[in-house]
DNA sequence: GTGAAAGCGCTAACAG
DNA sequence: CTGTTAGCGCTTTCAC
């Protein structure tokens, strides 16, 4: 009892397989009679298409690969939701892979996805080894860039400034009068966005002739949050703002500064970055960044799908919006 | 500048296509002078075999699907990372789509999966049109069913008891005084999940001769909780205990009661259920069940695998333990 | 408008 | 141990 084939439905219809063919891919070009009658032979047979057979005949595979830092974050999840959307909207089925942040698993997986045939991959942030360009360049695969953006470098790239948010978010933070500022990040090794973000910290410093105060980096999860803030706060006792990496790292200082029985802002003040749902329920809420997530998955897929049928597409730059709520106030004792 | 093929690599290497297949696929075959200078071959050229044409020729993709209601869900997310990774770990690959919820799109994307070739998929729930069953026997397609666990239904199955575990924690919240208890949780509808958590507080009131007070279904997210707390306690202010289906709902439901200046839980307790890092991070911390997402997506895993290459697996069923915390306490007037 | 036939790139007998 | 030879199921000219 094997699946049919199309040679199973020709001959049911009476037709010859290119016949059968045109009525799955290009119906005009088949008179509605014989239509007709094939259609029903492959309803009667429950035939569907070989995949293999028609990407190996087509030289298509209608696939495209996104390789993402971890599935386990709400900000990588909902892009990807929508970049995986529109990509089936366009016939075009997605292969995810996650790399837990780790440069070789990536390598290793933008090569599976490559020899899984992925005609065109979706990547995260511009660190990588050059190799890995390379290799795309010669298999011909393209690419684009989400969640950072980078004009310096080459290729099409979906993203937002988290450089120029961020130093938003600080110099918002400094007008209310904040002089002492330390910062927890996730490891900026590998992490062009973290690195990003902390440059946007140093800069809004800078142009007031600030300098950080201290900058911990710590393992991106809830507890690493917490410790760091912790320790933040016993070598640097005047900080009055802490500006974190990300919501989770926030979240996890937030609880950090329950735990030392700080007031959040009143003694001290904290922000985070992506606007993830946990930023509205923790309390007080989260200060941050919102990040266009879903707009920017869409636009990603439709980047990728035009890269890989026109060969090219267009740069698109975000808009990330500072979030102000009530985990930034005003400090106790502006210096 | 077309990609080599298995025939470029026999020519340069000076063999048949056969020795550069045994090469790859079974090098212990091939007598090492040759398989050196075959090797050295694929490297110059820098050959990749096409995934198509040798699914096409073994018959097998080496693909298994999976249908998740939601990406956007850490419980989802982490229990398909572990999936994926050992799925990997096995020289599979995973493809992934999300339903929404939605019955229709469900079915929809489990005929896409099989379309694309998938040998075995990773199915969430027993709620689906039997259609469907049908249809994956007739294709030949082996399913396992994870995060639930019924006994009475056929089919291969890597779950817990959605309603034991609930029962055991409701049971417990009535041994500590809560006499009036409500529940919010997801629509039941088309989702086994919920129904049997349901069925869980049901059965725990009964065996104490209680009835539920109120039970409000809501979309699942954190407003949704927020707003059904507020109308249960309007409706039934008598309540001590608001169970909920989901640490989503509960943490909504947390903060609802914040904004009608109920103190947690000293006026009220709430509970939820998969733990979640948000469970742990809310004020009070909540008290909810522990569903052990990554062994349930390694054990699921590996039932795919056996079944795809076996025909059979074993049933699994995991343990969800009670996890107590500050959302759970003494009803402040037990009646 | 429809059919015949030649592949797409790879694997798997079967010989040698 | 290695080469020869059929396909796998589908698309796509090119004739009719």
């Amino acid at each position: 009892m094997k699946t049919p084939t199309l040679e199973d439905v020709a001959a049911r219809a009476g037709v010859s397989t290119a016949t059968v063919s045109r009525c799955l891919n290009a119906p005009e070009k088949v008179v509605e009679r014989t239509r007709l009658r094939v259609m029903e032979a492959v309803r009667d047979l429950g035939y569907a298409p070989n995949f293999s057979a028609r990407a190996l005949a087509e030289k298509r595979t209608r696939t495209i690969g996104a390789v993402i830092p971890t599935m386990e974050n709400a900000i990588f999840a909902e892009g990807l939701q929508a970049f995986q959307d529109v990509l089936q909207g366009g016939g075009y089925t997605l292969l995810i892979a996650s790399s837990g942040y780790d440069p070789k698993v990536e390598e290793d997986q933008i090569r599976t996805l490559v020899a899984r045939g992925a005609e065109g991959l979706l990547l995260v942030g511009y660190d990588r080894a050059p190799a890995i360009a390379a290799f795309l360049e010669a298999q011909n695969v393209p690419s684009v860039i989400a969640w950072a953006h980078d004009t310096t470098q080459p290729g099409c790239s979906v993203g937002f400034d988290n450089r120029a948010a961020m130093r938003a978010l600080v110099t918002h933070a400094l007008e209310l009068g904040h002089r002492r500022v330390a910062m927890i990040s996730a490891p900026l090794q590998g992490n062009d966005r973290a690195r990003e973000r902390h440059a946007g910290v140093l800069a809004a410093l800078k142009e007031r002739g600030l300098e950080l105060e201290a900058m911990v980096e710590t393992p991106y999860d809830l507890e690493g949050g917490g410790e760091a803030l912790q320790q933040v706060l016993r070598d640097k006792p005047e900080t009055t703002l802490v500006v974190c990496g990300n919501d989770v790292l926030a979240a996890g200082a937030l609880e950090g500064a329950r735990i030392i029985g700080l007031d959040v802002p009143a003694d001290i003040s904290i922000t985070g970055f992506d606007d993830i749902a946990l930023a509205r329920i923790v309390r007080p809420a989260l200060a941050t960044v919102r990040v266009p997530h879903r707009d920017m998955g869409e636009a990603a897929a439709r980047a990728v799908v035009s890269l890989v049928e026109t060969g090219r597409a267009e740069n698109r730059i975000l808009e990330a919006q500072m979030c102000l709520r009530a985990s930034l106030g005003t400090p106790k004792r502006p210096s």
